[in-house]
RNA sequence: GCACCCAUAGCUCAACUGGAUAGAGCAUUUGACUACGAAUCAAAAGGCUAGGAGUUCGAAUCUCUUUGGGUGCACCA
């Protein structure tokens, strides 16, 4: 609708001798009243004009009338303090139900991304551990937002950053050897308590990495030696790892290039950003430690990047990684996904890129906000002390890939999540994910009898049904939203925000159940139930695509 | 103490980045299966958008401020 508009817009506006703005915003009106669409550019465009809104809107909508076929736009008027609202003909949806056909698989997709490499980055959580919830949410929208881009038309790489260097993979080492210790004689060499010694992993998958290498080392590897404890660490790298993997393919995400942290140390990259930093003035020695000039980039205090220890903090290998995927792999866009943690952490990170050369706009920070855990109205609490925690696996395991998908993109990212545990495990109607699944199943239950009585429904069933037997407003209102999902899709590749899709699929999937209430499909006159059977085509064509953007399977039968 | 995020129906959240009468789901109450899946549909009720001031044709949205939550403020990541 939007595009069919547009044109002739500009037409209007040029004819009148006004320079057209950027952006032409075209709205659905929130009251049906006001027809279809609608656009303020009448009161935008006034100040400029000088001229009162209603009068540059009363001009405009001449010019519209004399151009626009009145079989398609059936109305246009002014109202309020100059909206200019377009009421379609009921048949023009219709008319439109072919490009869902055309399209099939592709419905949705639109080609703005076209050439436009970009790397998101997700998870990238540290083979310290097992992934939890939090990480489910990072992952659930770091991959959403990756298909979002590529139904964008982007060439799409998704990364994770393996942060495998660094004091905490140190700590996992002593860990995993303190356990093999206690395995090999838990009264000479007890674990130390949280007391005693805080900086330990304690969850019970030490423990068995310790029994592991107990069992096939003997005492060989007793003695606390840096040797010894890299071979510790090693071996619970390659255990988290392997257990990370797992989860995220059962999760139905798979990256692309798994990015190595040690890389950046072993390639020269850290030695080879912090010298360029240096050549820029943005980078200083002081107090036997290197620091990065943040108050000569309009930013409040200077940060260590090298420790007077040697060890450089987080910030370095963040920078050298940063813009390794900006200047030397050319990406021309960065998603990064953050924790609400993680919230101070980047603007110094993208303060340095910028002092390197580089543009730190094509960098796009997500951050989304914590997930509470919730059962019968309270929150399950995670615990340190112990290294209990509920982890991805556990909700995997309990709920399934797509509810546990699902539910972490249902909000949009900048609120706080609540996972209800009792909501998640409901197989019914308050469910949101069955919701949607259900239309699906169901108008694929529906295609299922068309077969059996000898119909095929398929693509060339929209080429030749006549829309124009689709009058019932319920009808309409699913035609609309069918043809709304390009732009929907359009909107989350600009915002980067996977519920947009998550709640326009709950609205097709709505507007479905309506129309399958209201009209019969089976059984009408043959004319009318073929172009039924388009148009539940198409909206399975829709929710099947969606679905796909989300991770989330599309079944035939629940 | 300083910075960032947030506050919308009883609960969980929307509101197309400044548009017209603020919308959904759940919960509550009440209706709809002798025809395609009732995991569905329909109806009712529910609000001074935390409080206050400002910006303009127009504010839940932008600015300032008060209150009440979250997060971060290391030579941790």
């Amino acid at each position: 609708m939007k595009s069919y508009l547009r044109p002739f817009l500009l037409e209007a506006l040029s004819a009148l001798n006004i320079a057209a703005p950027d952006e032409i915003t075209l709205e659905l009106p929130r009251n049906p009243e006001h027809g279809d669409l609608s656009t303020n550019l009448a009161m935008t465009l006034a100040k400029a004009e000088k001229k009162n809104p209603r009068e540059l809107a009363n001009a405009l909508v001449e010019s519209l009338k004399s151009r626009i076929d009145a079989a398609v736009v059936t109305d246009i008027s002014i109202a309020g303090a100059g909206f200019i609202n377009f009421k379609f003909a009921d048949t023009f949806y219709g008319s439109r139900l072919k490009s869902v056909s055309e399209a099939g698989e592709a419905y949705g997709k639109n080609a703005k991304g076209t050439g436009i490499r970009v790397n998101v980055e997700y998870v990238s959580a540290n083979p310290t551990g097992l992934l939890h919830v939090g990480h489910g949410r990072n992952a659930a929208i770091g991959d959403t937002v990756a298909n979002i881009l590529h139904w964008n038309g982007y060439d799409v790489t998704r990364e994770y950053y393996f942060n495998n260097a660094g004091n905490q993979m140190n700590n996992l080492g002593k860990s995993v050897h303190k356990r093999y210790l206690e395995c090999l004689d838990a009264a000479k060499f007890p674990f130390p308590t949280v007391e005693e010694d805080d900086s330990l992993y304690r969850g019970e998958y030490i423990t068995e990495m310790g029994k592991s290498l107990a069992d096939k080392h003997g005492s060989a590897l007793q003695e606390a030696s840096e040797e010894n404890l890299t071979q510790c660490r090693k071996a619970g790298e390659e255990w988290c790892f392997a257990a990370i993997t797992k989860t995220m393919v059962r999760m139905n995400i798979r990256h692309d290039v798994y990015f190595n942290e040690d890389s950046l140390y072993s390639e020269g990259k850290v030695a080879d950003t912090i010298q360029k930093l240096k050549e820029h003035g943005v980078a200083y020695e002081k107090d036997g430690a290197t620091w990065l000039a943040l108050s000569k980039m309009g930013m409040q205090d200077d940060r260590v990047m090298i420790k007077s220890s040697g060890e450089p903090t987080y910030r370095l290998p963040d920078i050298a990684y940063h813009h390794d995927k900006l200047a030397r792999r050319k990406f021309d866009m960065v998603v990064d996904i953050l924790g609400a943690d993680h919230i101070a952490t980047y603007p110094d990170v993208l303060a340095a890129v910028k002092a390197l050369g580089e543009n730190p706009e094509k960098v796009r920070v997500l951050i989304y906000q914590f997930v509470t855990l919730m059962h019968n109205g309270e929150q399950v609490k995670m615990s340190k002390r112990t290294g209990k925690a509920y982890t991805l696996d556990d909700l995997l395991e309990e709920f399934g890939e797509d509810v546990t998908r699902f539910f972490f993109v249902m909000r949009s990212n900048n609120t706080h999540l609540e996972f209800d545990i009792g909501l998640a495990s409901e197989q019914s109607d308050k469910n949101p994910v069955f919701y949607l699944q259900y239309a699906h199943a169901r108008i694929s239950s529906v295609l299922r009898q068309a077969e059996e009585r000898g119909v095929t429904v398929n693509a060339s069933t929209i080429a030749g049904a006549e829309t124009t037997l689709l009058v019932h407003p319920s009808e309409i209102d699913l035609l609309k939203l069918i043809l709304r999902f390009p732009e929907t899709v359009a909107r989350a590749g600009e915002i980067l925000e996977p519920q947009v899709i998550a709640e326009f699929l709950r609205e097709v999937a709505a507007a479905f159940h309506k129309f399958y209430h209201d009209c019969r499909i089976l059984g009408e006159a043959e004319s009318l139930t073929n172009a039924r059977f388009a148009l539940a085509f198409a909206a399975k064509t829709v929710l099947r695509n969606g679905l796909q953007i989300l991770g989330i399977s599309a079944p035939e039968k629940m």
